[in-house]
This record gives C-alpha cells, sequence and structure tokens, in this order.
DNA sequence: AAAAAAGCCAACCGCGAGACT
DNA sequence: AAGTCTCGCGGTTGGCTTTTT
C-alpha cells in the first residue's frame, strides 16, 4: 500500500475550468466512459491531471447532479444525518439524491453549521446546550411581554379555563436520553387550537423573523392516528397530559385508545436503525402548518431542545 | 462611490485503502 | 510479501461575488 505520487502539475491546467474543457471533457466520457481517470486526460486531450478530471465530472458535470439551492427538507435532511454520520460526506450525499459531498460540505460549513452555533447548538456533536433552551424560553416570554396575558414560562403549566395558549412546555421535558427515538417534545399544552408566534427578540434565535405553530390538541377527540392527520404531525410523548379538568398522570390514559402502530416516525429515526424501537403511544395530534420554510426545521430543533439535559 | 469585510463555492491537497503487479 | 497505482474521501484554500461600512 503507496501513496500515489502526486501527478506530474508539469504543463497540466490548474485552477477554474472553461467551457470549452468542461465540453472535452463530457464528450469524451460520454464516448467512453471514464475507467481510468489517470489516463483519460491525456486520451481526452485536456491538459488537466486525472484528478481534476475526475473532480470536475462528480462534483459538476454528471448528468444526474442536482443544481440549485437546498430545499429545507434537504437541509433538515443534512442536520439529522451528520448528528448521526457526522462529517462522513460521501454517506450523507448518497442519501441525497443528485446532490454531491463537496455541495453538501459546503453547504455544511457555510449555512447549517452556523445556523446552528446561533441556535447554541454543537454543530459536532448537536447537542443542545442551555443558550439554545433559554433562547426558547425567552421566545415564549418575549411573545407575551406585552401583552400581559402570559402565565410565567412554568415546569408544570396549568390548564385553567382563562388561561391562553401556552407554549412547549420545554423545562419540563428535559432528560437524559441521547437516543433520537427521545428527541421529540414532551409536553404541550393548549386550551384548544391556537397559533402561537414566536418573534425575534434579539436572542439566538436571530436566524428567522418569526414562525408560527398551530397546536391542536383536540380535548373531545380520542388521539388519533398521526399518519391520518398529517405527515408532518409530531409525536408527543410525556409523562402528563391535560384536559379540560387539568392535569392528568400519564398512566391514567387509557392504553386502548392509544394508537401507535402506523405513527409516522420521522425518517431519521429509521436512517441507521438506532431509533427504530416503538414509538411512545400518541397522546395528542399535533399539527404544524408551513407558515414558512423554516418550519420544518424549528420543528426538528424544538425537539433536540425537548431533550436537552442541561436546562 | 469606494474600500473593507464577509460569504460563497469550485477546486486543490494530502491521506488512507484497496486493487494490482 | 512488498511496492505501485488508482480512487475516493475530508479538509482546506483562493478567488470571485455580495454585503456592509
Amino acid at each position: 500500500m503507496g501513496r500515489a505520487p502526486c501527478c506530474d502539475k508539469m504543463g497540466l491546467k490548474r485552477g477554474p475550468w472553461t467551457s470549452e474543457e468542461d465540453q472535452i471533457l463530457i464528450t469524451f466520457i460520454h464516448r467512453n466512459g471514464h475507467g481510468n481517470w489517470r489516463a483519460l486526460p491525456k486520451q481526452a486531450g485536456l491538459l488537466r491531471c486525472g484528478k481534476s478530471c475526475r473532480l470536475r465530472w462528480t462534483n459538476y458535470l454528471r448528468p444526474d447532479i442536482k443544481r440549485g439551492n437546498f430545499s429545507p427538507e434537504e437541509e433538515e435532511a443534512i442536520i439529522n444525518l451528520h448528528q448521526l454520520l457526522g462529517n462522513r460526506w460521501s454517506t450523507i450525499a448518497s442519501r441525497l439524491p443528485g446532490r454531491t459531498d463537496n455541495e453538501i460540505k459546503n453547504v455544511w460549513n457555510t449555512h447549517l453549521k452556523k445556523r446552528l452555533l446561533r441556535m447554541g447548538i454543537d454543530p459536532a456533536t448537536h447537542a443542545v446546550g442551555s443558550p439554545a433552551s433559554h433562547s426558547l424560553i425567552s421566545l415564549y416570554n418575549s411573545k407575551y411581554k406585552d401583552a400581559s396575558l402570559a402565565p410565567p414560562f412554568q415546569t408544570q403549566p396549568e390548564a385553567s379555563p382563562d388561561s391562553p395558549t401556552t407554549f412547549l412546555n420545554l423545562s419540563d421535558s428535559i432528560h437524559d436520553s441521547q437516543d433520537l427515538s427521545s428527541e421529540i417534545f414532551s409536553s404541550v399544552s393548549s386550551r384548544d387550537s391556537e397559533t402561537v408566534t414566536g418573534a425575534d427578540s434579539g436572542s439566538r434565535l436571530d436566524c428567522i423573523d418569526s414562525f408560527e405553530v398551530e397546536v391542536d390538541l383536540g380535548y373531545d377527540q380520542k388521539p388519533q392516528n398521526i399518519q391520518d392527520e398529517n405527515p408532518q404531525t409530531s409525536i408527543l410523548q410525556n409523562q402528563d397530559f391535560a384536559d379540560e379538568e387539568g392535569w392528568f398522570p400519564r398512566e391514567n390514559q387509557d392504553a386502548s385508545e392509544i394508537s401507535s402502530s402506523e405513527i409516522t416516525w420521522d425518517d431519521f429515526s429509521s436512517m441507521d436503525g438506532t431509533a427504530d424501537t416503538n414509538p411512545q403511544p400518541l397522546i395528542w395530534n399535533m399539527d404544524f402548518q408551513s407558515y414558512d420554510d423554516d418550519n420544518d426545521y424549528w420543528l426538528n430543533i424544538l425537539r433536540q431542545a425537548a431533550s436537552s439535559p442541561t436546562l
């Protein structure tokens, strides 16, 4: 096992490829394939090293490459995959059709990593530190600071008829598990279906201006199958649940009313088989309406915040 | 309007691993 | 068995573009 000698740079061109070079490479590969990259440039008449040709082809000229910006879904997938796989860009790319490892690496380094950092999330470990969790609480508080309506952020929200919609009760949701399957909301309370609006208040959440989440708890309904409702529906897990009478320990819930067999578990949970345990039974439906493109992303962040052990 | 800073991304570099001789 | 070759990967760079001052 030895190292390949560095290709002879004498007389070989470097730097950006011209359209003429691209065309030569495309034409040659279409006619002959690329069995031997080292020999290819000479055969094709290109003054490039084989490595450069291979890179140009795999990262740019390949016909199956998807150009253009990454969709929010793709970005979320990258974040989730990076959490599972780390900097294994080629493996991540293999799960994102049409995207190259180089492209994904660039997107991560220029956008996604910074976004997570702004959230107080360590991009290397994806651990949610207290800054992010606190930011979410700040967000909650800022929503109500001028309305004089907000119950203070509390660990066990009341469900009194007079209380307004409450926000994600993050502090009640902290637990130690690092398992992906537990990266879910622990508790949500609401009197009814309402829209919760979060606004930027100078916190670490400044990468978006605002977001809206509709929380539909459907007090009068039995828990329903998530898949029937909305593919984006999240799974809730908690020891407690509420109805108009207040909060109840989860064990009081009739298990027969809970359907978990067809829960749509997020893609990431099955990516590497580490989270293929049965999801916790559904207690409530929670519908997230896509008011903006960041919604899915925020949904994921909130999930992770709910699993933070550091709040 | 100009300069500086920041962002972006294609391309390069060096290394490890497997195939080949 | 050992040396050589090729490929693919992840990290880094450099130059162009955009934004900010």
